[in-house]
DNA sequence: TCCAAGAATGTAAGCGCTTACATAATTTGA
DNA sequence: TCAAATTATGTAAGCGCTTACATTCTTGGA
């Protein structure tokens, strides 16, 4: 039925040698000589020989694979470090394996397990929201983990990221200093989800300074698609008080809201400003540019790398690295129309 | 130094039954007695106890994992599918191995070895470029895959796709009927991409049809980015005889040369016309909206789930699926301004 | 009450690999 | 030339799990 997948005893077999001879072969060449090797390795090719990842992995304990889950993978932040995460693995000859959530709690949970249990060195997580068991699991394993995309100082874990609270509060501190004072927001989803949480409550903090009432703060909480940020944007167009500016909790959502103004015949930022944030390359395209905060998405995928790697030498090892966003002035943030 | 995991046998000993009935808890729960069942899955709680993979996969031969190997993550449009694949096997537990090959052959080859290595059940992985070797490793082995995002008739091979080189002749059979004889083609690079190569086909035998010379057709390749699209667009406006129409391999590079159109104070489709191809979510958002070839990317990543789990349950089936492309009518295709 | 059938559990043989250790082959130095 | 040092190879014991088969415990009907 099933074919026979050539195994290292048979390569052993018709080489003429044992299994360990070429076992070594292909882990340790040269405690081998030259001669036995070079037959090996002809049979190796001839019979497409490939090893057992498992047995492999059974028998050396160790499995030169890391594993990243995302919540999503249609949300170009991620893409872009995740490919810088990589490549700083690849250069160390190691596999990337990867998942994703949908943002989904308990689904991470069992990728979890399923990337431990394939025996990952390391894993990339985003953001803090998991359960303690979880962590427990992890930590009582001795599995090197990084949190990206969430700044978090903690005294044993490990993270890179940036503090979203911060970066949001700056943006919203700018649009009060043009003077606007009647918000509304269109977020993700807020649970389970830290970083657009720390982004409303950036904007909140920053509202209340100005001693504006965030009690009935207009917040849509909307899907990551250009289709949900133009409902969301119609909706709190049409409601009785309207803003003069909408933050949005990412630049999809923002690009959304820009191509509904236009369907609705409003100038932006004439009749209403708009700012995103994570400054992914849509964000410049647009007309008006978008204003929105940059966020450094591939250096944060390599400095996980690097971190997870020094994790794997030095156990005690660990780093809370916050990288600085930087707002990008689009032209989708202006001053508000003059009031009465 | 390093922490005890937890085995099977230590749960076994733990709750006082053999690691068979600690197996089988897990596995077959109702071939085990509901009060040793409760027992044990406490014990397994109480130690985070989780399987090891590789021991697992050597001793069941099954793996219930499948592997996907994408060009990049940094494409919408894999994104896309990718997601819908997963959702697909996630319905049957299966578990999805990501891995990106960066538009290079030989690291997609590794990572099939890897895959192939690490017990992966079935494989998706995009257009038909590899070498004969692998092929061969993929078919001694049985192991079944389906090739996904170009559509070739094939005996015993699976493919869901499109056809490239029909949608793209159709749209440029479209820009011709608008009076255009002027083309330029801004194109992914075309080395190891088939999709690549084959829009510029369509775009070829369109313009032969109808006697065009294409043996002077500018074709600039441009790797995947916004701004790479601006440059190449501006390349293509300095050279001495300018199109009245630029083909774009995909729509982010057809964004890229909209923006640079703007930059350099050019109508859009006044002076130049633009297109896309893949329909992502950008075509509809930027300013005019881009004339472009929707693909059926969701579907195609469903599709490819079903013949995988087909294949798994009978080896001999197979199915060549062509899907169906559409035109989108954006408005930066349109007549060239008059000629004189 | 007793026995056969069925349910629950245990026993133990691998799955394909790595690696410590043992052995054999070769080289070196005096 | 020969023993010691060095190098190359072989032997075999697991790694943690699944599962065919064997064994033991429950049933329910006659």
């Amino acid at each position: 039925m099933k074919p026979d997948i050539p195994t290292l005893e048979d390569v052993a077999k018709e080489a003429g040698v044992s299994t360990a001879t070429v076992s070594r072969c292909m882990n340790a060449p040269d405690q081998v000589s030259k001669n036995t090797r070079e037959k090996v390795m002809k049979i190796i090719k001839k019979l497409g020989y490939t090893p057992n990842f498992g047995a492999q992995a059974l028998a050396a304990k160790r499995t030169n694979t890391f594993g990243a889950i995302v919540p999503t993978m249609s949300n170009a932040i991620f893409a872009a470090g995740l490919q810088a995460f990589q490549e700083e693995l690849g250069k160390q000859g190691a596999t990337l394996l990867l998942a994703s959530s949908g943002y989904d709690l308990e689904v991470e949970e069992k990728q979890i397990r399923s990337l431990v249990s394939r025996g990952a060195d390391g894993l990339l997580l985003i953001g803090t929201q998991r359960s303690r068991e979880i962590y427990r699991l992890l930590e009582d394993r001795r599995i090197p983990f990084v949190i990206a995309w969430n700044y978090k100082k903690h005294p044993t874990r490990s993270c890179v990221g940036f503090d979203n609270v911060a970066a949001s509060y700056n943006l919203a501190k700018r649009a009060l200093d043009l003077g606007h004072t009647k918000f509304a927001i269109i977020s993700a989803p807020l649970e389970h989800n830290d970083r657009a949480e720390g982004r409303v409550i950036g904007i909140k903090k920053a509202l209340e300074e100005e001693s504006i009432d965030t009690g009935n703060l207009q917040i849509i909480e909307s899907n990551y698609s250009i289709e949900n940020g133009a409902e969301s944007f119609e909706a709190l167009m049409k409601s009785k008080s309207r803003p003069t500016i909408i933050m949005c909790g990412n630049d999809v959502l923002a690009a959304g809201a820009v191509k509904m103004a236009h369907k609705m015949g409003l100038s932006v930022p004439g009749d209403i400003s708009i700012t995103g944030f994570d400054d992914i390359e849509l964000a410049s395209v647009i007309e008006p540019s978008l204003a929105t905060v940059h966020v450094p998405h591939k250096t944060m995928g390599r400095v996980a790398a690097e971190i997870l790697l020094k994790k794997m030498e030095n156990p005690e090892y660990h780093s809370n690295l916050k990288l600085d966003t930087r707002i990008i002035q689009g032209q989708s943030l202006e001053m508000p129309a003059k009031v009465e």
